[in-house]
DNA sequence: CACCCTAACTTGTCATTGACAAGATAGCAC
DNA sequence: GTGCTATCTTGTCAATGACAAGTTAGGGTG
């Protein structure tokens, strides 16, 4: 309910959260304002602050979303390890505020323990998608399928990108992640 | 000269940049704060804005002090493009600062010419590294080699790698880039 | 239906910050 | 020595995050 003649907004929390997606996906988490994110949903300047506490409460709530909504593109990408590392890019692209927030801890509280389950949910998904040396060290198989495509997904958002890459990330990050174990 | 009771500082732009390299080693880039750097110099609160204009201005000339730092670091690292993988984490990690400015362009301005020139020199050294390893046209094998490392290096300084990686990133990066085009 | 009790939101305030303007100082060319 | 100019200072303003204290609404209880 957007109704914005009662005192009671009735659905703030939601509301500041997609403003602040819509913010991030402006102009970088950085330029991120608590006071604009009220102005956007029709609210006084301290409204935020009693949903989030703070700056890093916003921030660690736009985390959980973030970690939850990766959780979920995974999932529906199947089995395949590569698969899942296009899923994962075009997440990134795609929920660009989300993955921004995501692994930016120093922005949120990374020990908040809605967090920390969630980071934890989605981190299992990602061991579980590549075939694993148990007993082993710390599997290299896995951590590679994760960095080249979590580097894509990074090097793409920062625009740090050659053009010629094009403007669709699928085909690209599909060539790229087909480099692994090839 | 440090001197701390002259008028003129002598050599406050590069005092302030390694402020600055400190205060985000400290606290990351968000956190980042003129009026702090000041005070770490010794100088008046306006004096940064004289050499660097705005903060944006300052994280530019961060920026190339960064890609230059890189370039060197590759160069040392010789033709074999693994050994650059290794060199590319290894710097993000000992240069943590510089790295986290360097591919976070809402934070400075993308479009300084000093800026675009450094980051087009050290491009040139990532791309020419792979191609010499494989032969073939140099786009995607190359974006899967920057992917991968650069992946590893953000996971890394984001925290998000299990504590089983170990403390030195020399190792778990010479494991992770193998995995590539074997 | 009346009461109240608590979550949701407001107004008001303060320290900090980035940015700008205007002035002071010192090193340097001549 | 004189003036020029880059360097640094002081002063100020709007915006922001955080906190304190007050106001409103809406649901449960009697």
């Amino acid at each position: 309910m957007t109704s914005s003649r009662s005192y009671h907004h009735g659905d703030l929390r939601r509301t500041l959260l997609a403003a602040a997606v819509e913010a991030i996906a402006e102009s970088g988490p950085a330029a991120l304002s608590l006071r604009d994110l009220a102005r956007r949903a029709g609210v006084s300047h301290a409204a935020p602050a009693h949903h989030f506490g703070d700056k890093a409460g916003l921030l660690t709530a736009l985390a959980v979303q973030g970690f939850d909504g990766l959780g979920e593109a995974l999932r529906a990408a199947g089995d395949d390890f590569r698969e899942s590392g296009v899923a994962y890019v075009v997440f990134a692209v795609r929920h660009r505020a989300h993955f921004e927030v995501m692994f930016r801890p120093d922005l949120y509280r990374a020990d908040d323990p809605e967090l920390v389950a969630a980071r934890e949910r989605t981190g299992e998904l990602l061991r579980g998608g590549v075939s694993r040396h148990t007993g082993r060290e710390p599997d290299a198989d896995a951590l590679a399928a994760w960095s080249i495509a979590h580097g894509f997904a990074e090097l793409w958002l920062a625009g740090a990108l050659p053009s010629r890459v094009g403007a669709d990330p699928e085909p690209a990050a599909r060539a790229v992640v087909g480099r692994l174990f090839s």
